[in-house]
DNA sequence: CCCCCCCC
């Protein structure tokens, strides 16, 4: 970047003449206003030296500089409105704030300096998300992305419907992460990612959060960005990885290797302290809430339904037979397969109370010792000979409270369970990472590539005329 | 913010 230029600190309210290259390091989604219907756009900017300014955009002027604007991208910027921020406003990134509008003049500058943008993140290992796990903290992830589901629907607790899409990422060491993107990101990112997934696209995030969701897993905030790149010039490093490595990720992507060769690891507590005592949470009336406690399982009421047909693509219930495809009416996806799952309602004990939980699933298989299938066809009210209904030692539970919209009182979920002998201990940290008995990464019915993507192909064909009023950054090949 | 049951 050169030096003839200003650099943000020298520009304050009032400056006149100047102009300044910076790179866009953060574009946010557009959002509206809390009090009134003014749609605005953040962005951050970033100077030669790092130093970084918030720039946001209103109404119209969001759609008209969307092309002109673009993440990673280089530009000199002159006679944007300089002002102080509001308080009530303002973004971490400064006191100044510019306003983009038809005014302000704009030149884009060819100039890779995606190193500088890179420098902004502090990406979160894979190995180390668990420490996060439903904290709500911010990370970053960067990886390759190696798959993308059906998109789903899903209802919220309270009712409304979301729609989401799973990504499979890879990192350096060929560990995977699923990543859900929410809303405007399915529309958005995802629809460029599967237009373009052969290109094996670098995917980089920031402002994510890492949820107990299936197993364990990445998911957008409101306020995430990415940065997709499928020319790895992002980063010099990602790029020979990927070179190096083709045949490798060739092999994860046409086999779905990755499904069952990285499991993830928790970070399970050791010391007493970290545990909930369940006496400190039955009859609790909070929101959702995340606990691990140390106790022990037992089935208390024999006579209930070990299993219930499912929606391989979403889990929800479905009243077809097993093995048969069909719309889902929740997820909508339309080639939904009727597939059994284990659940169990159980008692969780400890040595101060006792609480009623369900596990679904993986949690519910582990603790029963069968599986889905064999649950079904289980015709006699079980015995300890035919399944487990008791643990004789603790163990260790990953246990969701629920609380659904109109009641009052709080559900419990088992997300994990995990046998002590499982932990290694690691003193440091207080946390040992151990392979949970949670869901894994689901493993696709083989499909053919068209199929994965079927439910994006009306999307694909209307896509080109959308094309250039997309919102999605891209950085494209040395244009 | 997403899986069963329940709730009407």
């Amino acid at each position: 970047m050169g030096d003839k230029f200003q650099l943000i600190h020298d520009v304050s309210p009032g400056t006149t003449g100047w102009t300044v290259k910076v790179v866009v390091a953060e574009k946010f989604s557009p959002k509206v206003a809390q009090r009134s219907p003014t749609k605005y756009q953040n962005l951050t900017l970033m100077d030669s030296e790092g130093s970084t300014v918030q720039a946001t955009l209103y109404g119209q002027n969001i759609t008209a500089f969307q092309d002109e604007l673009l993440l990673g991208k280089t530009y000199l910027i002159s006679n944007a409105l300089v002002k102080e921020t509001n308080a009530e406003y303002k973004a971490k990134s400064g006191e100044i704030q510019w306003t983009i509008s038809g005014r302000t003049r704009i030149r884009r500058v060819e100039e890779n300096n995606s190193n500088l943008l890179i420098s902004t993140y502090s990406f979160t290992d894979f190995e180390d998300l668990p420490k996060y796990m439903d904290s709500n903290l911010d990370i970053s992830v960067i990886g390759m992305i190696i798959d993308i589901k059906p998109r789903r629907i899903i209802q919220t607790r309270f009712g409304k419907e979301c729609q989401v899409q799973d990504l499979v990422l890879v990192n350096k060491r060929f560990d995977t992460v699923l990543l859900t993107m929410w809303e405007t990101f399915v529309d958005n990112e995802c629809k460029y990612i599967c237009q373009n997934l052969r290109k094996k696209l670098i995917l980089i995030g920031k402002h994510l959060k890492v949820t107990s969701f299936n197993g364990l897993s990445i998911s957008t905030k409101a306020d995430s960005s990415f940065f997709i790149d499928g020319e790895f010039e992002l980063v010099e490093e990602f790029k020979s990885w990927g070179h190096t490595n083709s045949e490798i990720i060739d092999n994860m992507i046409s086999e779905k290797h990755y499904l069952t060769s990285t499991p993830s690891k928790l970070s399970v507590p050791t010391a007493e302290k970290d545990f909930t005592e369940i006496k400190n949470i039955q009859g609790l009336k909070t929101a959702k809430q995340f606990f691990w406690i140390k106790g022990k399982a037992s089935v208390k009421v024999l006579n209930q339904t070990y299993w219930y047909m499912s929606c391989n693509n979403c889990n929800k219930i479905s009243s077809e037979n097993y093995g048969d495809i069909y719309p889902c009416v929740f997820c909508k996806c339309t080639d939904a397969k009727a597939i059994p799952r284990a659940k169990v309602y159980m008692q969780l004990t400890d040595p101060t109370g006792y609480i009623n939980a369900t596990a679904i699933g993986n949690p519910a298989e582990y603790f029963l010792q069968s599986n889905a299938e064999i649950l079904m066809n289980q015709t006699l009210i079980p015995t300890a000979a035919s399944m487990r209904l008791s643990m004789d030692e603790d163990e260790i539970f990953y246990v969701k409270a629920i609380t659904k919209e109109l009641s009052t009182d709080c559900k419990f979920e088992i997300l994990f369970i995990v046998n002590p002998s499982q932990i290694a201990g690691d003193k440091n940290t207080g946390k040992a990472p151990v392979e949970h008995i949670g869901e894994p990464i689901k493993f696709l019915e083989p499909t053919t590539k068209r199929s994965l993507f079927h439910s994006d192909t009306d999307d694909a064909q209307s896509s080109k005329k959308k094309r250039d009023k997309s919102t999605i950054e891209i950085t494209k090949k040395n244009q």
